[in-house]
DNA sequence: GCATTCAGTGTACGAGTGTTCACTGAACGA
DNA sequence: TCGTTCAGTGAACACTCGTACACTGAATGC
């Protein structure tokens, strides 16, 4: 009875709580504000916690940013290798709509988690800056290995790669900042159709190009 | 004597100086920092002014942001003009070499005004963001109008042709950021040709898509 | 010349900010 | 069982913030 909690952590699950609590009022305040516009007392109040209490769990709102974006990024690399895999094997066209059904689909699951990169990628803080453009480019290099399976890309070099995933990567974050602004316009499901559309063809476009980039 | 200065404007003269002098200490504190979290005490400090000030030219610094828009984007309309025109007479190879110079050339210009619109375009204000968004749908359009002249996409729609004019414009943007990147780098010029490089294999990329769109 | 306009001043207000520090009390390890 | 650890408290610190209001004095128009 006694060791089936082998007396350990409940202090530390304690403090977890707090501190996911600390991160998801502070996701839900970032909504509306900037992170370098954010205040620690603001957040404290939110959870219904001491302002000191924060710098148990933080050192400062910037250090609370790069872990959130951390989380929201190990999502989003999650979203990433889905698109990668589950397409591996799709035709050409159906490719394309499966990578956009998935980003629509991250976007509508996390969709604070993704305002917050879009917002923060070229923010005020600079740590934050730094940990997604950090992050972007690592997921650009992980593409581009995928790409290098693709027969469109027989021979590229390492360079032209790198670039083609970069493309690919800022293409589905535009993306996914399209489907964020669809759901504040007045008819949200028509316009997260229209970005998609727009989404499927321009990566119709980029696809076409990679084809014929040799020769 | 008297009426070489025609009894007009010293007033509106010294009103437009302190007007400019606002945005212009705005734009430099907002290098390091967004829009949401800058003062308005802050601001008239930089210039010398009092407080109370700021209220005969702006109602909010959220204003101030949309005077900053309005000048930041005027600016880059006319690059996107010089570039439509300047390169439409050329051949493919350089149009795109001459496209990413006068990108460059322009960062390398305005550089606050460039950090700020690419900020504060997905930033935590909601009237700048939108701005923002309006001005550039416009380029796109513009581009969009343009595009039409070119052989390549002769028959496109015109809903493909919206399409085609936004990656350029997004495009623009994104080269015009790294840009703005590189000169944080330690060897900014190595960085800068490096973005360059890149964009101008990105354009050339979409440059094959556009020809082989149809059929 | 003179009354009017108005860009900018100076002071004051209440409210919110980040950070500190001594503290409490429950969970912990031995 | 008992001393230690440490997440969270609550009060106080010295600021900064946006806004209001009566004001000054030079430019202005008649």
């Amino acid at each position: 009875m006694s060791h089936t909690v082998p007396s350990a952590g409940i202090r530390r699950a304690r403090k977890q709580r707090t501190r996911r609590a600390l991160l998801d009022a502070a996701l839900r305040l970032l909504e509306h504000q900037s992170l370098s516009g954010l205040g620690l007392r603001e957040v404290t109040r939110a959870v219904g916690v001491a302002p000191a209490a924060f710098y148990r769990h933080f050192e400062s709102t910037a250090e609370l940013g790069v872990a959130l974006v951390e989380e929201a990024l190990d999502g989003l690399h999650d979203t990433i290798a889905a698109i990668l895999a589950d397409t591996r094997e799709s035709r050409d066209g159906e490719r394309i709509d499966r990578t956009v059904d998935l980003i629509a689909r991250h976007v509508r699951d996390r969709p604070a988690h993704i305002r917050f990169i879009i917002r923060e990628r070229h923010g005020g803080v600079r740590p934050v800056r730094e940990a997604i453009g950090a992050q972007l480019r690592r997921f650009a290099e992980e593409v581009a290995v995928e790409c290098a399976r693709h027969p469109d890309t027989r021979g590229w070099s390492e360079d032209d790669l790198r670039m083609l995933g970069g493309v690919y990567v800022d293409q589905m974050v535009m993306t996914a900042s399209g489907f964020l602004d669809a759901v504040e316009e007045e008819d949200p499901e028509a316009a997260a159709e229209r970005v998609a559309s727009v989404a499927r063809r321009r990566l119709r476009l980029i696809n076409l190009g990679r084809r014929h980039w040799l020769g």
